[in-house]
RNA sequence: GGCCCUAUCGUCUAACGGUUAGGACAUGAGCUUUUCAAGCUCAGAAUCAGGGUUCGAUUCCCUGUGGGGUCACCA
C-alpha cells in the first residue's frame, strides 16, 4: 500500500496555458511533491491537426515560470508503437475489433477499430466527490483509434496512465463523464484503477466556462503584466481548495504541506481578478527594492530609463511610492501615462493657480510660506536630509500657520501635480538640491 | 433532450446535526500628518425552493428549480 504516488498534467497543446489549467497542474503538482513522488508533463497531441508547437512551448514556460517542475516529460505523438502494440492486443484478446464503418460523413473511413463495450454500469469514486455511477450502455462500441497508428484520446489517455504508472489522475471535472469508458478500456487492458479527483471548473464572471473570450489569458500574459507567480499560485489554490483555516496568504511550501484532495471543493469558482490583484499587491509589498525596481525599469519608456540611469538614487527611493499606487507591475505605463513619474527626474511646470491650495489665494502671502520653507529645509545638512529630517523642520511651523496654507504649496512647488505623495516624502526622495530649487521656482512664479 | 456533477454574503470560501452562520476580496463610512495612494477601524451583505428524518438542520434523504459538464473517426 506503499506505492510511490505519481501524478501527471495532460494538456492538449490546442490552446494556451491558462489560469483553469494552471490549478490542474499545481493540484497534480502539490500531490506528487507532498507523497514525494513523481510529476509528469504529459502533451496530448493526437489530434494532429489541432495541436500546435507554439502551444506546446507556451504550456511549458507558463509551467517552469511558475516553478511546478514535472519529473519526466512525454509526448503522445511519439509513443505510436505503445498504442500500436495494445491495440493488436486488445483485438487479439476480443475486448476491440476492427469495425467496417457505413459512411455517414465525408473524411469517414471505411474501417475503425472499436472498443467492445460490455454494457456494465461503472461505479468508481472520486476523492473529491463520493461515489459516481453511470451506465455504459449508451457508449455503445466507441471508437478507440482511427488505425493502429491513429490511437484517439480515451485510448492513449488510459495506455498512458498505465504505462506511466499514474496512480492519482486529477484533472478537470469536464474529465467526469469519460471516466467509465476510460475504466472500461483499463480493465480490458489489465491495468489497475487509479485515483481519481476531480476539479470543479473555473468560470469567468457570468458563470460561463472560462474561455478566451471571457478573459482566460494565458499565464504568460498574466506574468507580462506584472503578475508575480507566487500570487497566481495562490490565488489559483484558494479556487477550489483552501487549508481549512481562515488562512489567505499561502506559500507554495504551506501548500504542499497542507493540500488534501478530501478539502477539494465541489461547485465552480468564478474567477475573481480583484483577488488576484489584493495578492499580487501583497507579494510586490515583500519584494527587494533592487528587484521591484528592475520590474518598474523594464516598464518605462526611453527618456525615463535614461533619467533613472543618470539618477539611480532618486529612482529606487521612489520605488515604494510606486509600489503604494499599482497591483501589478502592468500598471506603471498608465502611472507613466499620467505623469506620475516624470516629476521626479524633471522639474515640473506649474499651474499658479494650483499654487495656493484651497484656503488662501495671495500670491504675496504664499511666496513669504515657501520662502520661510527655503529658509527652513536649507537650514539642514545636506548628509542628513531625508523625508524625516524635512519634517521635522518644516511641522511646527506648518502647523502655527495651517497645514494645508503651506503644505499643500510645498507639496504642488515639489510635484507640479494635484495629486501626488506628500510633500516630505517627495522632499526626501528629490534631495536637497532639487527641493530648494523646486521651491524657489514656484516663488519666482508667484512674485513676477 | 438523455446521462452525470453541483448549489452558504456580489465574488472566493469556513462551519464534518446544536455558532449571534466565521474569514477574505469588493463596496460604504470613518480615522491618520493638506491632496492622491497605501494603511487602520467600523458597517451592510448569504444558507435556491418545497417536503421529509430529527428534540434540533447550512449540514442527512426526496422532489423541484438554477448553474455546469458530457453525449465525435476532438482532447
Amino acid at each position: 500500500m506503499n506505492k510511490k504516488v505519481i501524478t501527471r498534467f495532460a494538456p492538449s497543446p490546442t490552446g494556451v496555458l491558462h489560469i483553469g489549467s494552471v490549478r490542474t497542474a499545481l493540484y497534480s503538482w502539490l500531490y506528487a511533491r507532498q507523497n514525494k513522488g513523481t510529476f509528469i508533463l504529459r502533451i496530448e497531441d493526437t489530434d494532429k491537426e489541432r495541436s500546435k508547437k507554439e502551444y506546446e512551448e507556451n504550456i511549458v514556460e507558463g509551467l517552469t515560470w511558475l516553478g511546478l517542475n514535472y519529473d519526466e516529460f512525454y509526448r503522445q505523438s511519439e509513443r505510436g508503437s505503445i498504442y500500436k502494440k495494445h491495440l493488436e492486443d486488445l483485438i487479439e484478446k476480443r475486448f476491440a475489433y476492427l469495425s467496417k464503418e457505413v459512411i455517414a460523413e465525408e473524411g469517414q473511413r471505411t474501417e475503425v477499430i472499436r472498443f467492445k463495450n460490455p454494457n456494465r454500469v461503472i461505479t468508481f469514486r472520486d476523492e473529491a466527490r463520493g461515489d459516481i455511477s453511470f451506465d455504459t450502455t449508451e457508449l455503445g462500441d466507441f471508437v478507440i483509434a482511427k488505425d493502429f497508428d491513429t490511437p484517439l484520446y480515451h485510448f492513449a489517455v488510459v495506455v498512458d496512465d498505465f504505462e506511466m504508472g499514474v496512480t492519482h489522475i486529477i484533472r478537470g471535472d469536464d474529465g467526469i463523464s469519460n471516466t467509465p469508458r476510460q475504466i472500461l478500456i483499463q480493465e480490458a487492458l489489465g491495468a489497475p484503477r487509479p485515483v481519481y479527483a476531480h476539479l470543479p471548473m473555473i468560470l469567468a464572471a457570468d458563470k460561463s466556462k472560462l474561455s478566451k473570450r471571457h478573459g482566460a489569458l494565458a499565464v504568460t500574459e498574466y506574468r507580462d503584466e506584472g503578475y508575480l507567480p507566487e500570487a497566481i499560485l495562490n490565488f489559483v489554490a484558494l479556487m477550489g481548495w483552501n487549508p481549512g483555516n481562515d488562512q489567505e496568504i499561502i506559500s507554495v511550501n504551506e501548500m504542499t504541506k497542507l493540500f488534501m484532495l478530501e478539502k477539494l471543493q465541489k461547485a465552480g469558482a468564478v474567477f475573481n481578478i480583484d483577488k488576484l490583484k489584493w495578492l499580487n499587491k501583497h507579494y510586490i509589498k515583500l519584494l527587494s527594492i533592487e528587484r521591484a525596481g528592475e520590474e518598474v525599469f523594464s516598464r518605462l519608456p526611453p527618456d525615463l530609463q535614461k533619467s533613472v540611469k543618470e539618477n539611480q538614487s532618486v529612482f529606487l527611493k521612489m520605488i515604494p511610492v510606486i509600489i503604494d499606487r499599482i497591483s501589478n507591475f502592468g500598471e506603471v505605463k498608465t502611472l507613466v501615462d499620467e505623469g506620475e513619474i516624470e516629476y521626479f527626474f524633471r522639474d515640473p511646470e506649474y499651474n499658479k493657480n494650483e499654487l495656493y491650495g484651497k484656503e488662501e489665494h495671495n500670491p504675496a502671502v504664499t511666496s513669504a510660506y515657501i520662502d520661510k520653507l527655503v529658509e527652513l529645509i536649507g537650514s539642514i545638512d545636506q548628509g542628513n536630509f531625508t523625508e524625516e529630517t524635512v519634517k521635522a523642520k518644516v511641522w511646527d511651523y506648518a502647523s502655527e500657520v495651517g497645514r494645508g496654507r503651506v503644505l499643500w504649496p510645498m507639496r504642488y512647488a515639489l510635484s507640479g501635480r494635484a495629486k501626488s505623495a506628500d510633500p516630505f516624502t517627495l522632499a526626501g526622495i528629490l534631495g536637497k538640491e532639487t527641493t530648494i530649487r523646486r521651491l524657489q521656482q514656484a516663488i519666482k512664479l508667484l512674485t513676477a
